[in-house]
DNA sequence: GTCTATAACCGGATAGAC
DNA sequence: GTCTATCCGGTTATAGAC
């Protein structure tokens, strides 16, 4: 564990902090405004009141940036979910809810998104939501689908219930990736896959409870823990 | 269709051909040796003895050149399985046959195709292996996978015969993902993940034949039928 | 040491002459 | 079909100011 920001260590002045800070509102509205391409370094620079070289001075690349935007949208999405978190009993109707929220506060940044996810689907990338360096945001990110399922009327057993929250995140992040590309009216296609998506989960989820179903299960499993060790040097 | 050669129009006589050639056998060599980062258009037109804005005459971004990878990545695969479409029966073996024929084969662009993901996994760029622009190599690869089921012991039935060998495709473009991130010796993790999830996917199609299955896999393949107009501005 | 700015460099891409 | 000249934007080197 190293601790937070990528972000060269700067902006540990009064004054420094804040022209980070206004950088990276900068940065943010322009990416909501133009997209990622559309978004120049030289852009948020000048909008910032900075030199090129000093926002460089704080985000040692562009896509170092996008941590900020990781950050931010989580913290709008969980800010979102917990009226559902707290209220809601059902399973099935909790998953909806926090799936249903994360693309509707990330509507704003549904261009951006197209053209992050580019950069983001490479996990040699610090910047991929997979990586070691976003460990942080995603284990926060986890941790409301751990909420989904313990605040929840169903509950869930054997060794599915310690994969089942990151499990739940990687489907997160399945529909995310198929919303990015989305481009009905409205996302309506998203949605549309949320609803049938999750009642399959739900399913499957249940489905565990039957015996004869277990080997399966745990097979499945020891596969997907078999598929974890991307990026160590083992035989 | 518009017919194939994302490549501008050009190469239409002899000299042009030949010209075309060279930068294609120039940028795969450079890509094999450097990867597509450490590549340089202008490094490709020099070898191929052209000027910079010659290489651009042919093809219209660096990118395109990604198209003549996937030829001929296609054609060395396809070659390379033969003795097992021909000789082998067995539905699993044939399976991995395949699957570990397209890994080997693809060795000697590992480093290339690492970077080449960042690219090719954004839908939007018609670089993706899943555009519209690269339907005429996907087909063939699919049919790959047809000739594995047809040519196998084991009868497929049911809804699930028709959308197979595209999700046997999708399943592929799985273990290439894995792959290009495997930093294992000799990228034996791969392997061990392509031995382990044919297992699993082989016994999941013959599970298909039990007929408590099939409200199931009915669910999901009507699922996946859902997920397919990514492209489509439908409501 | 923390911050800021200016002037390059590099490589993908385009314009336009021949 | 081919070239040269140029643009553009990410990134770096470097030098100074607080």
């Amino acid at each position: 564990m190293k601790s937070m920001s990528q972000t060269t260590g700067a902006g540990r002045t009064r004054k420094g902090g804040e022209t980070k800070e206004r950088i990276v509102d900068c940065a943010l509205r322009k990416f909501r405004q133009y997209g990622y391409d559309g978004t120049t370094m030289r852009g948020i620079a000048e909008d910032a009141g900075v030199s090129l070289g000093n926002a460089y001075y704080y985000f040692k690349s562009k896509d170092h940036l996008i941590t900020a935007y990781y950050r931010e949208s989580h913290e709008t999405h969980i800010e979102a979910c917990e009226p559902i978190l707290d209220g809601e009993k059902n399973l099935k109707k909790r998953l909806l809810g926090v799936l249903r929220t994360r693309v509707e506060t990330s509507m704003p940044y549904h261009r951006f998104s197209m053209q992050l996810f580019k950069t983001a689907a490479d996990p040699e990338s610090p910047l991929s939501p997979f990586s070691d360096e976003q460990t942080e945001v995603r284990d926060l990110s986890v941790d409301i689908f751990r909420r989904v399922i313990d605040g929840s009327s169903t509950k869930v057993s054997g060794k599915l219930a310690t994969e089942l929250p990151m499990l739940l995140w990687t489907y997160q992040m399945g529909i995310i990736l198929y919303w990015v590309h989305d481009r009905s009216q409205g996302c309506s296609q998203t949605y549309k896959l949320i609803d049938h998506s999750t009642d399959l989960v739900v399913r499957l989820i249940q489905l565990n409870r039957l015996p004869p179903m277990r080997p399966l299960v745990n097979r499945t499993l020891k596969l997907l823990a078999d598929l974890k060790p991307l990026r160590t040097n083992g035989a």
